[in-house]
Parts: C-alpha cells; sequence; structure tokens
DNA sequence: ATTCTTGCAAATCATTTGCACTTTA
DNA sequence: TAAAGTGCAAATGATTTGCAAGAAT
C-alpha cells in the first residue's frame, strides 16, 4: 500500500518534532521509496505532477530540515549537485563513471567513528566513495 | 631552492605530453608545494600576484588538463567548491566540521581497485572521506 | 602558418536569500 | 493571532563557454 509509506513518513516527522506538512511528507515519502540518492531537482521534477504548486525552495527547506535531524544524509559524491540519501544502513556509494547512476554497496569496512586518526582528530562520520564501471556498463561494453 | 620544484614540475608536464606554460608550471607548482587541498580560487588568488594576468578560466583549464592526465585528483569532500590534490600516495581526507579545513590521513583500509563489489561493479578508484572535529578544533574547545 | 594556450566577458546552473502570502497550532 | 511553512523572484557564486588575441612549434 502507498498509504503505509506516507503513514511512516509522517511518523518519522511527529517523531523527530517536525511538523508532516504535505510537501514534507511527499518529499521524504519519495526518498524512502526512492534510493536512488535522488538531487534536488529530481525530487522537485518527479512530485510536481502531485504537488503542482510545489517550488525548489521548499524542496531545498525541506532537505535541509532533514539532514538537521539526522533523517537524510547529503552525499557529495557528484560534483555537481547534492545527493540525498535516507539513512538505512551504514553502506558505500559507488558512481559508475559511465553512466552517472549511484549505487549503494554493503561492503565491510574499518569503523572509524569516534576513533581519532591521523594527527589527533576525532571521527564523526565516514563515507566511502567508489567509482568505476557498473555492471550494467560493463554488459554493453561487453556487447560491442 | 624554489627552482628544485619549478624544475620538478616542468618535468612531470612534459613526461605527460603537456606544454610548461608559466601559468601550468607555476599552478602545478603551487600544488606541490601546498598540499591543502586549494580551490580553483584559492589557487587563483595565491598565483595572482607573480602572474597578474591570469585568468580563472586558466586555473580551471589547467585542473583539467592535469586532473585528464592522472597528475591531479578532483575531490568532491567540500560540496561547494572543488578541490584537487596532488597524487602522490593513497590517503584519506579529513574534514573537520568546525574550521572546514581538509587534512590528508594516512590509514590501512582494504583496497578494492580492479575488484569487484556489490552487484558485480568494478571499481577504478576509491576515496575515504571522514568528517569530525580536528585536532585543533579539539584543543581549542577544551580550552572554554 | 597552423595549432595550442590564454583570458576576458557573458552564460549557465545549483543553491540561497528576501519577502510576502498561506497555513497551522 | 502568533509562529511556522511555503514559494516566487531575485541574488549569489562556482564553473563553463564563446571567442578573439597571443604564443609556440
Amino acid at each position: 500500500m502507498k498509504n503505509e509509506i506516507t503513514e511512516k513518513a509522517k511518523n518519522i516527522l511527529k517523531k523527530h518534532g517536525i511538523q508532516p506538512s504535505v510537501q514534507r511528507i511527499k518529499i521524504l515519502e519519495y526518498l524512502l521509496i526512492n534510493r536512488t540518492h535522488p538531487s534536488a531537482d529530481e525530487i522537485y521534477r518527479s512530485l510536481c505532477a502531485e504537488l503542482p504548486t510545489l517550488s525548489k525552495t521548499t524542496v531545498y527547506n525541506t532537505i535541509e530540515t532533514l539532514v538537521e535531524k539526522g533523517i537524510v544524509k547529503p552525499l557529495n559524491i557528484d560534483s555537481r549537485e547534492l545527493r540525498v540519501d535516507a539513512i538505512i544502513e551504514p553502506h558505500a556509494h559507488f558512481r559508475c563513471m559511465e553512466c552517472g547512476k549511484i549505487y549503494d554497496v554493503e561492503i565491510e569496512m574499518p569503523d572509524y567513528i569516534n576513533k581519532k586518526v591521523g594527527d589527533g582528530h576525532l571521527v564523526k562520520a565516514q563515507d566511502l566513495y567508489l567509482e568505476g564501471i557498473c555492471n550494467s556498463c560493463l554488459k554493453k561494453n561487453e556487447k560491442k
């Protein structure tokens, strides 16, 4: 049911003390359903049909709120634009150099959170970014 | 000697088949000396005194050339602007959430290069980005 | 002489800001 | 009704592009 996710989004917002406006619910819902690390623009364009009056400002405002509350994580993996990621499990991100798609990848890696690294710098967050050719592009290239 | 680094920069350019113009030498020289992951603007401002006619376009052009040839690596660790890193040793990057400074950190981590991860995606480059409070900010905070 | 390089000025594009209008508690 | 949320329009700021002048082979 779509209603379930709507309820889930609404509950997450309430739990974090964020007023569950229609726009915020739809945006969070979109992030929960589409685990594709969308950009602000992608979110905006995808929701325009449902919410014709939606503005990009609201998308940015909402992302900011969600990031502040730790519901969503901003990714810098794309230098052109912000990507956001609904936080579920810690994972690495793989970016395909050919098609630009970004995949979640679950691999083990050392956990540095709350440890000190280098010259005594305390780690609060870590991110492993991988780049290369994704499975689907590899297959495409074989065919040529 | 400063001349040594100038020569080094010139040689790197020649080795990669890049014409060693004054601008390119100075920019690469700056990157070799200042291992601080400068932004295009920082490079530009720092070299303006020496090269009064330098334009930002040339800085961007040169960075692009250096990146293409694999002499320099673009970092996405700062979402606002591009940072570049003269490639010497593989290392992680630590970004201080307070002062925004970016440090090189040498820590061991699994090497995924040329391995397949997740759903068969071939890794060609990897980057570990750490965030937290740097040593110097930690000390500052203690004093308060 | 032809090709590469530089750099000004204008264009682009993601993101931010100012502000007036609307909604909600 | 006061406070929070929305969204238009303009501003900002990093990067890119078009192009003409200059330098190198």
